[in-house]
DNA sequence: TATGAATGAGATTTCATTCAT
DNA sequence: TATGAATGAAATCTCATTCAT
């Protein structure tokens, strides 16, 4: 189901390619926080990156590939990372685990998922496409938790509201992204994360004994 | 502390000005939300406004300009549909009415808040410290009636949290303009401003004789 | 039948289209005539029309429309030129009239011809599908009229025959302009026109009598 | 007056140089019959060659080293296939071999005469001059037989005349390459050469007792 | 006021050539 | 000798902005 929508290179070894492309992909990301994707030349990306332009294109067929990569390398890493969430068992506290480490990610990588989320319908179709399909993953994480701890008798929730809390659950976390500037005037990380667990829990948690 | 941030037009007529900008914010707003603000050229929001690039310059002097006013008018009309707000009564009956008005005008401005939130980074950056300003007044909206009402003794909430709670109805009224399409085959409105309200009361109010 | 191939151009007034295109073709050959398409830069080309890069492209799309409008211009000067061939009377006379007319016009000509032959096959496919067929139509007015002689009894000749005369002809017209430098040491125009319709009707004109 | 412009090779091992430029010639010919000499890269020269650009550029210094020798091999294998003409006798029957030899020969070669005929001049100056001095030498060839002829009485023809039917005999044959396609629906080769010397003939040919 | 032709800086992309391995 | 990654000058094309009419 890997449809990885390739980028195209025209040097032959492997693993420079991979070396090369982390460089692009690191500059770029430098360049596209501060600038955005559509104010960031291709000359500069290059030199961001180390090397000349002439070489730039060695490694991407067009300007579009740069952000493919990093939109790929972004959600690549949120998968591995959140890899471990499938298994976690069907609890509330497998769940809140899960919430933590999605929440953490997130601040790892906010950065990272500013740039994505603004830039990414810039993307040529197809790669959007594959993008897309990334993300719808990442709440199908959460998703498949949920309905887990519903099953479990965890939870008290409709299957309706289970998608809902999923996206909830996603978006809660990009909304530390995007306005970390105003939320961490109230909060550091440890709290919001509490908070919003709280918040979420407070709606679904099956009272103790009803 | 209006710094409105003037944008300057070499027509006289106030009241021509008015109509034309009118005519380009909405053709604007068409075209941005198909190509966004970086792919669409000068040329095409005169075309789409209706007038020659010659007269779209005649009231305005850049192209950031109509970006500001797309995002200035929006925060007009949010202004002004949320103006009640502030008289809202500190009763959650109250606070539910104004997340009820609040829910509505997201989604009768969903593409212009697709549009203003995805570029508005773009804006040079007084513009910018305009628009967030706004944008914080509109939170500051929320947060003053969660705090008359928490004053009033309707709300169990510390005033820690108050100021998330604003942020966190700003934001799950967003959610819906920004994953409409995913949302959409779960609830329709009425079914998502209801889900949410419950969610959001659910861990807030004091329970009836606790 | 005239399947012109339309080349599109963002200015609407007809008759400077018409003005600025004449003054790019002028330029363009010129250029041509010195490094052939390939060594000329839209620059240039734009700069020997005698403005600037924008406003070239104002006038045409790409670079190959430029040549296509030169090739397209020399055909059309040519058209005109020989239109008066199909309606030569179908005698010896009338058959060196029209010869003398061809000649005559590829020494006028003689390096925008080089210049279409050289480069013709750089135009994109379908504007070189038109350009061919317009030469078709060159070696087809000879043919006709050739036919029409020998039906008249004028020559003798086998149909088979006709279709390599009337290539015959055309080809010696355009060796003219190829290696003049070459033949104009041993010919002048005159000289050269007479030797080769001595040549063609020798093999061609019937003997007097049997 | 062998001007031969040499091309530099750093590898000293001359018969490998030998089968090199015999790779590339050929790997070019097919390329340039496709795009042309300018829309062929130097890659894909080294590639259609069979060998990688670094090893390329070993036997060439630039681009248009491999045009030129392309060109100049044409012409060597033209002089070694005409190298009999200069022997032939000084009779009709000499001279219709020495015509059927050269037609033959544009027929083998026609790819690169095309070839060479339109990308020509994009050699660089010196390079050009030493190849017109080859195509010099090969209209000269007929030049001299006709003028043997002429003075051993066998063809009615006057000095002025002479190097003017040695072009026409040139080109006529360059004309098969050029009109392949058209042309081949009317005659095959031996019908072309026979119609042709005839035509040539009927003009030259001394009548036997006039 | 309205128009749209003109401008040219600047963006992306290509490709001949070099050079370290 | 052979390789192919690196280079950067240069090419094509776009588009925000101006200005004469």
């Amino acid at each position: 189901m890997e449809l990885k929508h390739e980028v195209k290179s025209s040097v032959k070894d492997g693993e420079l390619i991979e070396k090369r492309r982390e460089q692009i992909i690191q500059g770029a990301v430098r360049l596209f926080k501060q600038k955005g994707f559509h104010r960031s030349t291709t000359r500069e990306i290059a030199k961001e990156a180390g090397f000349s332009i002439g070489t730039l294109y060695e490694y991407i067929r067009t300007k579009e590939d740069v952000l493919y990569l990093v939109c790929d390398t972004i959600y690549d890493e949120v998968q591995h990372r959140l890899s471990g969430i499938a298994d976690e068992e069907a609890t509330i506290e497998g769940l809140k685990r899960a919430i933590d480490v999605y929440y953490r990610l997130v601040d790892d990588l906010a950065d990272e998922f500013v740039v994505m989320y603004q830039e990414s319908k810039s993307l040529p179709k197809k790669a959007l496409e594959y993008v897309l399909e990334k993300e719808r993953a990442m709440t199908g994480l959460f998703n498949a938790l949920l309905t887990a701890c519903a099953e479990a008798g965890e939870l008290r929730i409709t299957d309706k509201s289970i998608g809902l809390a999923a996206h909830h659950i996603v978006i809660q976390g990009q909304m530390w992204a995007f306005r970390r500037w105003e939320l961490q005037h109230m909060y550091d990380l440890d709290g919001y994360i509490e908070f919003q667990t709280d918040q979420l829990l407070n709606g679904l948690v099956k009272p103790v004994q009803g």
